[in-house]
DNA sequence: CGTGGACTTGATCAGCGTCAACCCTCGTGG
DNA sequence: CCACGAGGGTTGACGCTGATCAAGTCCACG
């Protein structure tokens, strides 16, 4: 359990961002060679996670934001009423926690889906840099604009899309991600529970079942328990159209 | 139509942020009063716009946020495949735009919900002024992790509450904003549709005025078209109790 | 005073949630 | 090595919430 084990990729022991795999997904990419060494300074690289291990809980002091390198994380709201909301999934060069920079405290929870490995960005020191390097900052603004966008989407989806578009939606974003991080898009395996993708798209855990063994059985995909294969993005992307107009 | 009326509360003639009646909720609780000038410099103040008008509309090249000054504005988004979503109503003091800040364009549009007046923050004057004063920076990364977690309560609404609970939730937060604003938080005017709100929540109209006038009923309130009254609060607020635990 | 859009009300219907049973997989321990 | 149990996943039957369709009313406006 306890056992250390060399993250895959051999991404443990990079000692910069500048050579990490991710820096042309990551904050590297709004940061001059020059300046690379200012960021290697205030980021802390490489904590790893086990499956089901908080990064960050909500309502705990807001310190820093995270960049994940490996692995899966998903990110959580819940209410005073005792709702639970599952907020987004993130993989590797992706920022998590952008969200609480407003508070004291953390907004949301975030969870490792499997075991990941993360680097932690203290925002205060992070603050004052992107005072000196203006792409840093700008890149933020981005970052921060993105986050605002996909919960625009999310809510979208939410309100005006059948079951099956929302599962359509999801595949097929992950399947964009991971082609983008040099990955197969038509075959991957799902890093979270049906429990997770029920709870992230408003369905109940049944439905999430039905739908993906009605995408089976109509060749959409080949999906058996996690593993997902020979994905028909046509197919999929065809259901999204709304037969509107 | 073109006559021009002067904006109601004398909003229309001030001359600086420093002297607006909005100081205490908008830009300048950021700014120093040495600061103050530079804002001024930046800020294009007191356009107006008529109901429907569109202060920006998605896919046009992105310039500016606004700060809205008087009235109210429903920002949305639309999808390639014909979906509508309106992702949120503004009151004075708000700002809209923000989710646009990483991209040339757009991401939504926002369009007047009655006679309104805004204040222009063109945002690469504004980008640079932030170098210069650390607050604004800073109070910019609070105003949109503000605007994610806002999101994220929208998703929530969205996937786990019932549409009592979505129309209470609506009434409430108008309730609390209109507090803030120092206006009768148990009676005021929506500026909104039935048809925008139902839009918003998730819901169709009908259910929409269904709800409304149930709650009516049962002396939630007194809701007539557009104007609302004696809300009771407590009342609202227990009804989004899931009755979990 | 008349017209069109916003709003309400009613009847019907279906998508998805809920409840319940079952299965499969994997890790644990005898 | 196998038995067991627990948690995740699948499948089926049923009912409810809210969408849809269809009238009808109210109101603001010209």
């Amino acid at each position: 359990m306890g056992e250390r084990i060399p993250t895959r990729h051999s991404l443990a022991l990079s000692p910069s961002c500048n050579h990490c795999s991710l820096s042309n997904l990551c904050l590297p990419l709004a940061v001059s060679d020059g300046d690379m060494g200012r960021l290697d300074e205030v980021v802390n690289r490489g904590a790893v996670y086990d499956r089901g291990q908080a990064i960050f809980q909500q309502h705990t002091p807001f310190r820093s934001c995270y960049a994940v390198r490996s692995g899966a994380i998903k990110t959580s709201v819940e209410t005073a009423e005792g709702d639970y909301q599952i907020t987004g999934f993130y993989l590797p060069g992706e920022i998590i926690g952008l969200d609480s920079l407003h508070a004291e405290e953390y907004a949301g929870s975030a969870i490792a889906l499997e075991r990941s490995s993360v680097c932690e960005i203290p925002m205060d020191q992070l603050e004052s840099l992107s005072f000196e390097i203006p792409t840093l900052q700008h890149h933020f603004f981005q970052l921060m604009s993105q986050e605002i966008q996909n919960g625009q989407q999310l809510s979208l989806l939410l309100s005006r899309k059948t079951a099956e578009e929302r599962l359509a939606s999801l595949l097929l974003s992950l399947s964009s991600r991971y082609e983008r991080r040099q990955m197969p898009p038509t075959a991957f395996r799902l890093p979270m529970a049906r429990n997770d993708i029920a709870n992230f798209l408003g369905l109940a855990v049944e439905t999430v079942s039905r739908v993906l063994t009605r995408f089976q059985s109509q060749g959409l995909a080949t999906i058996n328990g996690r593993s997902v294969e020979s994905l028909d993005l046509e197919g999929l992307h065809s259901l999204l159209q709304s037969p509107g107009t």
